[in-house]
This record gives structure tokens, sequence and C-alpha cells, in this order.
DNA sequence: TTATAAAATGATATAATATAACATTACTAT
DNA sequence: ATAGTAATGTTATATTATATCATTTTATAA
């Protein structure tokens, strides 16, 4: 019953994620004649480069880092490319960090939610189509019509439970 | 199945809702010992003027208006106030809004989620065992144990709805 | 091919939300 | 009454995000 995840705790080839979302971008932007500029390119590998959510300013600072090519990257054109990011469905704003992760499963239509470790901030991206299902028929019952939604759900991942009993 | 709702859009006599909330604060102060001062019954009252999260500068304002007494509370004084009432449960952050709104049902051991309206963002607290045990066993099975939980519902109230159309 | 419009980025300033740090005041319990 | 704790006052600043206008780059049509 558990449509999707990604469990960025459990091992995985890392190298592969960035390689997969990068080639997804790339086939997305031509179909949708949306333009995958340089700066959009690098902000969503930054963004990829862990399955930990990023603040906007971690960009910023990473890519001042990464880039060293004199001139500084800012805030607004880091927000842009978000912007540009999110409206394509490449990334997922994380509401309770302020920050962004990839989008593991770009054509999945349910809406996703995330398991977030409030330690290491690892998040790992699910979906069901028994959360939204329940979602959909508790507001339908008041009258109110479901748009967008935020389930974010925050704990321990596996790897901090075991540290904190060590 | 839907085990509380307050539906904020239904007509009701929400001098009731204020009356009940501020009794229920003085007593749940009482039993933990803990001291509601004027500044945070003043400021759990100004939440509770409207089923609408209220932000914490939101709040400032208010009171700068309400009190006129020379002396402006300001915002750090309105977070410490704020963050008394999350402790006790009085309250609930609303993430998504980065606003604050009163706690319609403190005895409910269940987590809630909100249904908040993206035009006049009136917020519905609910909450359903369902939605619970699906997080709860979705959690399980990735081995990631659930702490708190974010679960926030957008869209529109039947009142904005019916606006849409007219 | 160049002129032109549209899109993207640069640059500066500032809004909005939240907290740190330390001083002062008020309350509680002996 | 007084010491110790809790709450509030005050100032400064951190963090996240956006507005505005200038400049550069890209796409396209004459």
């Amino acid at each position: 019953m558990l449509t999707y995840s990604r469990l960025a705790y459990q091992a995985h080839d890392h190298q592969r994620c960035i390689i997969t979302a990068l080639e997804r971008a790339r086939v997305l932007c031509e179909e949708s004649h949306a333009r995958l500029t340089p700066i959009r390119e690098i902000v969503l590998k930054t963004i990829w480069a862990s399955h930990q959510p990023l603040g906007a300013y971690d960009i910023v600072d990473n890519l001042a880092l990464n880039l060293h090519t004199g001139k500084r990257i800012k805030a607004p054109t880091v927000y842009r490319a978000i912007e540009f990011l999110l409206n394509l469905g490449l990334i997922h704003r994380i509401t309770s960090l302020n920050a962004y992760i990839g989008r593991s499963f770009p054509e999945n239509t349910h809406n996703d939610f995330f398991l977030i470790c409030r330690i290491c901030h690892s998040t790992a991206e699910c979906s069901t189509e028994q959360m939204n299902s329940i979602i959909l028929h508790t507001a339908e019952r008041t009258g109110f019509q479901v748009e967008t939604q935020v389930v974010e759900i925050i704990g321990l991942c596996p790897k901090c439970q075991q540290e904190k009993v060590s």
C-alpha cells in the first residue's frame, strides 16, 4: 500500500539519484519548453547533493564555495531558481524546515508526505493512496475543497534511534 | 470517524469559544502550577479573537491598538507568551502560515490536522483515528519513529467556494 | 543578420519572522 | 524581609524571503 517511498536513510547509490534527477529535469524542461539554465541546474544539483533539505541561504553559501568564480550568486537569484524548480515539480518545499529537497517521484500523481528526522534532518518522501483518500473524505464531509497539502512527520530515523541508545 | 472537528466556518457563538478557551487555560495552568500572567492571557485572547491564525507581529500590533497604555509589548515578549502557550498545548502553530491559532481540543490525545482556506485563512481543526494509524503504520514500516506531525490541508472553505462562483 | 521582445539574471534594499543576550521587575517561599 | 526564581523589558541581530529596477542573455521574426 506504500505507493512510493525513497528512504533517504537506507543505503543506496546516491550518485545515481543525482544523475537520474538531472536527466529527468532535462527531459521535463525540454517537454515543457522551459529552460534549464546553468544556474537552475546547479541549484538543483546542490539540492540533490544529499537527502537533507537545504535552506535557500545554504544553497547561496554552497554555490559561493563550489563555484568560486569571483561573483557570488545572491539570494534573489537562488529564490528564482527555487521557484522555477518548484513550479516544474522537480523539488519540494519542506515547510517545517524552511528548506528544499529534490522530488523523488515527479511522475507521482498522489500527494507526497515526508518523514523528517529531528536530529539529522534526513527526509524520506512517501505517498500512499490511503492517506490521500482519508484527507479527501474528511475534507469533503465538511464541505472543504482540497487543493494542496503539507504532511510532514517529524521523529527519528533508524540511524539516529540507534545512536541515541548507544 | 471524525473524532473531533471545530469547523471555523460554520456558524457558532464565538464568544463562547473564547470564554471556554480562557477558562480552560486557567484550569490547566492551575493544575500544572504554571502562571497565566496578564500578558499570556491577553495573547491567548488575541489569538482566540478569530478562527484565523494570527502571526506573531499581528499580535504585537493588536496589543498596541487594544492596550494603548503607552508602552508597546515587543516581539520577544509575544514570542515568549506564544512559547508558553504552545508548551501547555493551548495553541497550535500553523507552519504553512507562520501563524498561531487557539487549540480547540486540548484534551484530545490524537494528533490534529487543519483545513486551511487559501483565501480567508479560516482554519478548522480536525482529528481522526484513521489518519493517525496510517501515519504510524507507514512510518513504522520504514523503521521511522514518529514524534510529532504537521498536517495542513490547504484549499477553499465553503464560503470562499461560494464567493468564487458568484 | 540584425532588431526587438521576452526571459533570465544582477544588484540593492528591505520586509517578515524569530531569537540572543543582558538588564530589570515581579512573584514565591522560606 | 529577603534570597532565589520566573517573567518581562530592551536592544540588537539572525534568518528567510521578496520588491524593484538595471542589465544581460536568449529566442524570434523582419
